[in-house]
DNA sequence: AATATCATGTAACATGTTACATGATTGG
DNA sequence: CCAATCATGTAACATGTTACATGATATT
């Protein structure tokens, strides 16, 4: 088989909250999954289509002409447990910045101090928005999902304040450096 | 142009500590900068083939038959610099473990803890590679690099031990969801 | 009426992995 | 000599993004 893309996965998982049209499943994916996941239009149709063509979301042509709402099936809810339990894909690693900083001597302290000076930026932005999630009111309907929502939340900012502290201390180092040249 | 691949830089920036040939660049690569980057034979030959093109590196046939060491030119050397002044090309994130908490519910509580269990050995793992990394004896040579290679190596040390602590908190949340049910 | 947004889909492109074919060299 | 490893290269495949074509609906 090996069609078990993470796409699938992350489609049907947003279809199990509620019934969804594909442009709405990239921004529902985009606003809520975004800071670990991500997903283009030429993943989402594609996909929509053949879980369509298994039984696992049915359309169910509604609203407007042309637009279909997708609905997940009974098989549909099966066969997400059945990818969720299946081993995670591992992406390989590629973090440009530490690409960067690992050739650091050939730019110089200064540039790697404002590369990581923006990695710093970046992490605090993450963490305010963490915080921003967690001031959300929680809502009635999704109340058994949200400690799990509330574990990634807590994984982002870990990662995020691990980052904002070790850019820090790679500020210092740098400093050092500059000077001692 | 839009010819300037990741791959390019790291090809070109393994060459400038020492040529090496497109086999050898694959294991240091995989061995030094394993824990932020990959490259694999099917990315590593065409760019060196386009580098030589480009005369960004040189064949110094040696050693055995068909085997050609790569060596850095001038001009590879300054297109390196250029390469690592551009702006860091971000991958849209993928994080498997992070979606199937997300959905956790459809787990469960029990196969949740297993995925975090698995992801802080996992962390620990790392951990300790990077203190073997610490401990290696400093080389004459490169004792120059040092400073930047430590940069990345705590930014590794940082970001697995934010895992190990997000781990902890999160089985203990866990637990507590599998009492409450 | 014009513009912005919602919506679907596809085609072209970019990137990257895996598996294979092929052969040289080294160590036991 | 034989197995393991070193070494080069390519082809097939998988994945994913971007840009485009097309049109409906909502907003001003």
């Amino acid at each position: 088989m090996a069609r078990a893309s993470q796409t699938e996965t992350a489609v049907l998982g947003a279809l199990s909250f509620m019934p969804m049209t594909g442009y709405a499943l990239r921004e529902a994916i985009r606003d809520v999954l975004g800071h670990f996941w991500s997903e283009s239009f030429g993943q989402i149709y594609p996909a929509l289509a053949e879980l369509e063509q298994r039984g696992d979301v049915r359309r169910a042509g509604s609203g407007r002409t042309g637009a279909s709402t997708f609905d997940i099936t009974r098989a549909g809810k099966a066969r997400l447990k059945e990818l969720l339990g299946q081993p995670i894909q591992q992406v390989p690693p590629r973090n440009g910045l530490m690409l960067r900083l690992f050739f650091g001597r050939q730019l110089g302290p200064l540039a790697c101090r404002s590369l990581v000076l923006g990695a710093r930026a970046e992490a605090e932005r993450r963490l305010a928005q963490f915080d921003a999630i967690r001031r959300e009111p929680p809502d009635e309907e999704t109340a058994q999902d949200r400690p799990y929502w509330l574990l990634t939340v807590s994984a982002g900012e870990h990662s995020a304040r691990a980052a904002i502290d070790w850019a820090d201390e790679a500020l210092a180092a740098l400093d050092e450096l500059g000077r001692s040249r």
